[in-house]
DNA sequence: AAGAGTCTGTCCAAGTTTTGTTCACCAGTG
DNA sequence: CACTGGTGAACAAAACTTGGACAGACTCTT
């Protein structure tokens, strides 16, 4: 498991019922009931007779809430709960993504930080990285921008999720610069804040053995020019517009692409870049695989 | 904050029970029940009988007022930290941050992700996050602002080291609403894009229990006002000018904080507001103590 | 549409455990 | 002598336990 926290061992951590509840805001009420109705937890005790959590619990106490949140009832939710482990050869893969990415969803809109996470976690723990952000998280991010340019999301909810996703997607761009395979110097252009694609984009051609240089959102140009030329890098990315004059002059030297909303066949064309018309994840395949060709 | 130049705390240097304790800022009396209790600790004896700690019972205070400090029962925390092994000891801690603050930018300005990661992480495995945060990371980032602004840092350069240092800011902010402390809506107001500051406020406050909605740069005010509606939330900061009727209004239901480079008296009471001029993590500190007393 | 039954989270009360502090009294240190 | 430390017991507040009662929101039946 690649993003975990500070923490660095905790096979003995073990919490009272105090603690669990108030990292789920729930009350030690609910868990014991829930204990006692459901079966959902089952505590070591102290020599006192005080209930003492494992993780394992936290993580049932996790999913019960995100179920919950989702609107099943309480007893349905356990029983969700309890069979998961059961489950998880997954009777329908994409079933999983989808009820994954509506949970996620769910919880992030809700300001649920924990419950997004557990989601997150979960989907890494099954799928492949790749296939986690190609299925959830940037179908995500894009009805996010769809929602917030509607109405239907608040500009509060869209920064918070993308607060949440950020900080996993750059935890995922550890090591972003290790190897020896080719450079990517990635940045959105001057005024563009809208980076996750990008950086979706950019752990994609890390898992095709990349080195990535990640300058994120709002990056004038020149600088970004200045930077490749100092980085041995050869490869660049990017969406947008009228700096043509200015990608078209470093197309000379380095292989230019752009991509997103902003990119269209003449603009890539006038510039004499490359054009990355598909998704993040099959564009970075893409990329990599002609690479290698060459 | 430490002036004690008694002592440069030489590896062999063994503590008495009093200046151990002020060290932690614990009573004599706690650790001695600790030591009885739970085997926390195995000081030597002087001739007369007085304990007399090493370093390692140093660290071992430290440990277990970290697991307290996260919510981890008393009994709990000192099997946790007997558990574990023991760190070995840094020699001088001041030398040894003010060396990681320039490793960090060193390898942070030349694109090296990979050495600016170790960086962090060998900090964190020995000194606490708030530690980490308020003399490592803090006063780097300020540096970046001002080099920046010289000309001294290209714009990439700052771009990259920003990236980075989010990405870890970021994960140390999982959990971030977890909890049943006071919540504080942290937001910087429209068009300020710099976030770190405001990130390290947040780990800060909720290092001392506060739960946290995170909504990061580039914020409208009125956006934070439904959402501090919407959310149970008493408190919020924000670093900028000329929103001050909207804050002002917003200042009549909720405790608001401005903060930052662009926040100044005049602006403060202008708009009704708190000011916090101190260091994010200092006021964090001041922030959750005042409320606790309240 | 009223009534009965169910589901679910909260509240209560009396008793126990855990944990930090206090106290009384004596001893070591400088 | 003034101050700090050692010991052990007692203490008080906070946290927890058990079992049951209960109110609000549903669903089902009549």
């Amino acid at each position: 498991m690649s993003a975990m926290t500070t923490e660095p061992v905790r096979p003995a951590a073990l919490l009272r019922i105090g603690e669990l509840a108030r990292r789920h805001n729930v009350s030690p009420d609910l868990l014991r009931v829930w204990e006692r109705r459901y079966g959902l937890l089952s505590p070591e005790r102290s020599a006192g007779g005080f209930r003492l959590y494992s993780s394992a619990d936290d993580d049932r106490v996790g999913a019960m809430r995100r179920h919950l949140a989702q609107g099943y009832s309480a007893a349905v939710a356990a029983r969700m709960v309890l069979d998961a482990p059961a489950a998880p050869p997954v009777a329908d893969r994409d079933v999983a993504l989808a009820e994954a990415r509506a949970e996620l969803g769910a919880a992030l809109e809700a300001f649920l930080d924990v419950e997004a996470q557990g989601v997150i976690d979960r989907l890494l723990a099954t799928f492949s990285v790749e296939v986690v952000l190609r299925d959830v998280v940037l179908p995500y991010v894009r009805s996010l921008g769809d929602r917030w340019e509607d109405g239907t999301l608040s500009v509060a909810q869209e920064h918070f999720a993308s607060a949440v996703l950020r900080g996993r997607l750059l935890g995922l761009a550890r090591g972003f610069d290790v190897g020896s395979g080719p450079r990517a110097l990635l940045a959105c252009p001057s005024d563009e804040h809208h980076d996750l694609g990008l950086l979706c984009f950019g752990i994609g051609l890390r898992e095709h053995g990349w080195r990535i240089t990640y300058l994120g959102a709002d990056t004038p140009i020149d600088t970004l020019r200045d930077t490749a030329m100092r980085l041995d890098c050869a490869e660049r990315e990017e969406p947008l517009r009228a700096v043509v004059r200015e990608i078209a002059e470093l197309s000379g030297t380095h292989r230019v692409a752009l991509a997103g909303r902003g990119a269209s066949v003449e603009l890539a064309h006038g510039a004499g870049a490359g054009l990355l018309q598909d998704a993040p994840m099959a564009a970075a395949a893409r990329v990599a695989a002609e690479a290698g060709r060459a």
